[in-house]
RNA sequence: GGGCGGUUAGCUCAGCGGUAGAGCACUACGUUGACAUCGUAGGGGUCACUGGUUCGAUCCCAGUACCGCCCA
């Protein structure tokens, strides 16, 4: 006998452990079957479990264990990424509890403290997942820095660096100044901050002046006046020194008289003040602040787009840590040197520029917010702040303060700044070309299908992918260093040569690329890898030419995500031409949640359409053919979850309180398309209430020995309608929760399943099979026991995906009175029933039960029957069906309806109030029970609201319109409905006077 | 500024051209041999607003208001 309750504290690891000692994970690799496969969307290795995850792993299951249990060859292929900056941060963290940095140490000890560190503790999240019931293939378990996958990286690299789709660039990159590295622009997070505008006048060179004219929108003039500055708005002043240019729009007519003309930044020394050109671009917003714009290449997004337009000088000001530059030679010297440039006199290149420090000496070294202070403070004190009147009347600098969006580091939390360096990049926009189309032609389709216009916006808005990242944990990048040779093979002394890089997957790889640039003439003294600088060393002849050369290479390593852009495929063995990937790719499904469409999905579609498995046509396949996006998990007031604000949930916490099943159920119940999921714990206690339910009616079946009868039910044999009606709905909702399943609605698949359960199996069907149970006629019982055994297996199977652990548990208690269990549940076959398994005229049959049975109930409890009398009941001109079924269905009836018997009657009984079931009139004799008033008042209330059906029902099919132009079949339902609401209003009526002649 | 979405019962949300639904909460009654983590019955909604299309609109279209999120 079942205990009263399932407890899964006991029962999960038990079953988990059960399930994997017997492979139950693994695929069959049945060739016969069709293959079916989700690659995980890999979690950070330093990352735990939280709600999304649990939501998006769910989802994964249920959509795994359904298609294992249709019978595919099914992997889930689970894994990590290595999480480059995460790591690395973790890692230091814990030298730095030990009083030690990672500069302490070398590079290689560093790694091996990495590695130590994932061994020990990386990964705790697939662990946690054990506890959720995930059936991932655990012994295929991946990490994007194994050996396999490296070198997955590594061919990817090399054969995009050959076709010219990575290439070396200098570019503005985001750059983190607290990890000193270059990050991408899906890890800066934009948040809104307190800030300032500063206005500031820049004078115009050689004492021109101008008429500065402003208009309102009349054309009338508003203020005129003459000017010798141009104002300039700010919220950053320090890069104020690193101007290049002013722009100001070219329609805009205030500044059309000084375009061409220099203006002095008011900054610095006074004697050494740089003068730069004021230009025009189309980017200035003349309705914006003064309409002018400093144009500060190396520190801007938008500037450095107008520079690059412009031919503007992009002078960096800043170093890695985020401080004003100390470098270089004094700041005279090189003002100097700007000022010539800027008035066209001298020549200069990219390199040239980025090697000047403009920053003034007596700002050097200083951090980059110590700097706007002085800065401001300066131009204040020179009177080149524009001023405004005062509260006292006097003159103020104008400065607005204003909130401004400022990037943030989403690991460091620090102001990231831009940062003109050399970089690694994919050419981005070429490979998404193909990751377009395939989603335009439905290669690829989004679920819910509107998040693919966020996929093509995305793509086509796209920037070349920085990939190198100045950290020391992830793949290294498989460049090596020579200085570059002029036509006679020559290079400058003192290692001021121009770096080349030579990139290949293996030493020889690299040494045939040197020597084929190099020649045989000079000799390569081989791969260097031990330095914290590149500086290759060489030697050359008395004429400068290069005899000899040692290759160094490249520092940096690639953006994790260019290693899990290729986990789709570099998971199943990629570049070899494993089983499993000739089987597996491409994948069914990516199950991702949407804000990392981005990271994850267009990515792996570039790179699967480059590198994957070629298909029937040749080319290479899309690495999924859905993606579907699932929502975010939010908190029970709508925020999102998040350790910062405290109102994450504590996931092992819930599952340790209601069961994996519980929180399965909820998360897939309210997995509805297009929708947040907003959390709570009640809602986890009411599934786990439902799985409780269940329990408890497999509890019932087994105590009247209905579990676990026989596998194969032939319906068609059925006798009782009852047992037919339950056929029928159970493979009425097999159907629909299928259909649901395979359209990614887990929500209507939950849905259906849990009303079938509780609402039809409990609530009617084992209240209706009580007396039969309980009876004497053996054959009946047999049957039932029978039925009733194989409803809850397919109850069983139907709940598998959501709950498997209360499911699997039963499916092996349940078996110890009846035949031996074959396997697992988890591995039984997912049902399809066929036509006969309908039965219509039973599914009436028993529909009309229920309705008598509610109705009764409702006229009691309306009308204050005591619980415990029995009373009788008749039905009164009661057709020649419901007679049958009277008869067929008394006894239950009597008992559900707690009814003294209920009989055939010809007329009203006298001491009965009356309702309506069909085409009979209800009887029910409990004068003596209740207040006639009450009684009255009820039937009034219903007549009322059946006379409004019966006049809208009229109206409408008194509409010549609806007629002609509704669908007949539609107009032939409203006929009924009024025909059907005419009858029972009659008999309504009739009832009421029943009752006065009652009073 | 661009994009996406939302507004349905007290709360959280399904639904969707043809009778407005669930869970929770609420009210009343009830321990009848599976289950009080339960049962039975019940109350509660001009489906945000304004127009349009339609025989018919909560649903489709347009606009408005408010609320989210993403991107700039």
């Amino acid at each position: 006998m079942l205990d009263p309750r399932f407890d899964p504290s006991e029962a999960e690891a038990r079953l988990y452990e059960a399930w994997e000692a017997a492979g139950c994970f693994r695929p069959s690799m049945d060739t016969a079957a069709e293959p079916y496969c989700i690659v995980i969307p890999p979690p950070n290795v330093t990352g735990v479990l939280h709600m999304g995850h649990a939501l998006n792993h769910t989802l994964q299951d249920v959509l795994i264990r359904f298609e294992r249990m249709r019978g595919k060859n099914v992997l889930w292929q689970p894994g990590t990424d290595h999480a480059g900056i995460a790591t690395q941060m973790v890692v230091e963290r814990e030298l730095a509890n030990n009083g030690k940095k990672r500069t302490d140490m070398s590079r290689e000890d560093f790694v091996a403290k990495v590695w130590e560190w994932k061994e020990k503790s990386g990964g705790q999240i697939l662990e946690q997942d054990k506890r959720l019931g995930v059936s991932c293939d655990w012994s295929r378990t991946r990490f994007t820095m194994d050996e396999g996958l490296s070198a997955a990286v590594r061919k990817v690299f090399v054969q995009l660096y050959n076709e010219g789709l990575i290439y070396r660039d200098k570019r503005l990159v985001n750059w983190d100044p607290h990890f000193q590295t270059a990050i991408s622009d899906l890890e800066v997070e934009n948040r809104e901050a307190d800030g300032h505008m500063w206005h500031f006048k820049y004078p115009l060179a050689d004492g021109v002046t101008y008429t500065y004219v402003e208009k309102d929108a009349d054309g009338n003039v508003t203020l005129e006046e003459t000017r010798d500055y141009i104002s300039i708005a700010t919220t950053r002043p320090e890069t104020m020194l690193g101007d290049g240019a002013v722009a100001v729009h070219p329609d805009d007519a205030r500044y059309a008289p000084i375009v061409g003309k220099l203006c002095e930044i008011p900054v610095g020394p006074k004697e050494h003040r740089r003068r730069i050109p004021i230009i025009t671009d189309e980017y200035p917003d003349p309705a914006f602040g003064s309409g002018a714009v400093k144009i500060t290449g190396a520190h801007d997004f938008n500037d450095y787009q107008v520079a690059k337009r412009g031919g503007i000088p992009m002078y960096a000001l800043m170093d890695e840590g985020g401080a004003m530059r100390a470098d270089g030679p004094p700041y005279a010297e090189v003002a100097a040197v700007a000022q010539r440039i800027a008035e066209g006199g001298e020549d200069w290149d990219a390199a040239k520029i980025q090697a000047m420090n403009l920053v003034p000496d007596e700002y050097r070294g200083l951090d980059r917010f110590e700097a706007r202070a002085r800065v401001v403070a300066d131009i204040t004190a020179e009177g080149l702040a524009v001023t405004v009147p005062g509260e006292d009347g006097e003159m103020v600098p104008y400065v607005e303060n204003k909130t401004i969006m400022q990037p943030f580091g989403d690991r460091s939390g620090v102001v990231i700044e831009p940062r003109l360096t050399d970089q690694w990049f994919v050419d981005a926009g070429t490979l998404s070309k193909e990751a377009r189309a395939a989603v335009e032609d439905g290669r690829t389709d989004f679920v819910p299908e509107n998040w693919s216009k966020t996929y093509f916006n995305w793509l086509d808005n796209i920037e070349p992918w920085c990939i190198s990242r100045q950290l020391w944990w992830g793949h290294r990048i498989p460049a090596w260093y020579g200085y570059e040779v002029d036509e006679l093979g020559r290079v400058p002394a003192d290692h001021k040569g121009i770096l080349i890089p030579f990139v290949g997957s293996s030493e020889e790889e690299v040494l045939a690329a040197a020597t084929e640039y190099y020649g045989d003439k000079v000799r390569i003294d081989g791969l260097v890898d031990d330095t914290d600088q590149i500086a290759p060393g060489y030697t050359r002849d008395a004429g400068g030419t290069l005899t000899a050369i040692e290759l160094v290479r490249d520092l940096d390593v690639l953006d994790t995500w260019f290693s899990s852009a290729l986990w789709p495929f570099s998971t199943l063995g990629w570049p070899d031409e494993t089983e499993e990937l000739k089987t597996f790719y491409p994948g069914a499904v990516l199950v991702t949640a949407f804000d990392i469409i981005f990271f994850w999905v267009a990515r792996m579609m570039m790179m699967g359409l480059k590198f994957g498995p070629a298909g029937a046509d040749g080319t290479p396949q899309v690495p999924f053919r859905d993606v579907y996006i699932h929502a975010l998990v939010l908190d029970e007031k709508g925020q999102k979850m998040s350790k910062s604000k405290g109102n994450a949930m504590g996931l092992i916490e819930l599952i340790d309180e209601y069961g994996a099943d519980a929180l399965r159920f909820t998360l897939a119940a309210m997995a509805a398309q297009g929708r947040n999921i907003r959390l709570s714990k009640q809602r986890v206690e009411g599934y786990r209430n439902f799985s409780t339910k269940l329990w408890n009616a497999a509890r019932f079946c087994q105590m009247n020995e209905c579990a676990n009868w026989e596998p194969d039910l032939d319906p068609v044999s059925l006798n009782a309608a009852v047992n037919r009606w339950i056929v029928h709905e159970t493979a009425r909702t097999f159907a629909e929760a299928t259909r649901a399943l395979e359209e990614y609605r887990f929500d209507g698949a939950a849905g259906a399943a849990y009303r079938f359960v509780w609402n039809i199996f409990c609530d009617w069907y084992l209240e209706l099979i009580k007396p039969v149970l309980n009876g004497e006629d053996e054959t009946a019982k047999a049957e039932t026991r029978r039925v009733a055994g194989w409803v809850l297996d397919q109850i069983l199977k139907l709940l598998h995906p959501f709950m498997p652990f209360v499911t699997e548990e039963l499916w092996d208690k349940l078996s110890e009175h009846g035949p031996e269990r074959e396997r697992f549940l988890m591995l039984e076959a997912w049902p399809d029933f066929g036509e006969d398994f309908a039965a219509q005229n039973a599914a009436e049959e028993i529909d009309w039960v229920i309705a008598l049975v509610t109705e009764i109930r409702s006229m009691r409890a309306d009308l204050g029957v005591p619980p415990a009398a029995r009373v009788p009941a008749g039905l009164v001109n009661a057709g020649k069906a419901s007679e049958k079924r009277l008869k067929r269905h008394g006894e239950v009836i009597a008992s559900m309806a707690r009814l003294d018997g209920i009989r055939m009657e010809r007329d009203l009984p006298g001491d009965a109030v009356a309702g309506v079931i069909g085409e009979a009139t209800l009887a029910l004799s409990i004068a003596d029970h209740i207040d006639i008033a009450e009684a009255h008042k009820r039937l009034e209330k219903e007549i009322g609201s059946l006379e409004k059906d019966i006049a809208g029902l009229e109206k409408k099919l008194g509409n010549a319109n609806f007629i002609a132009r509704a669908p007949a079949e539609v107009v032939e339902e409203n006929r009924e409905r009024l025909t059907d609401g005419k009858r029972r209003l009659e008999k309504l009526q009739a009832a009421l006077k029943g009752l006065e002649n009652l009073a």
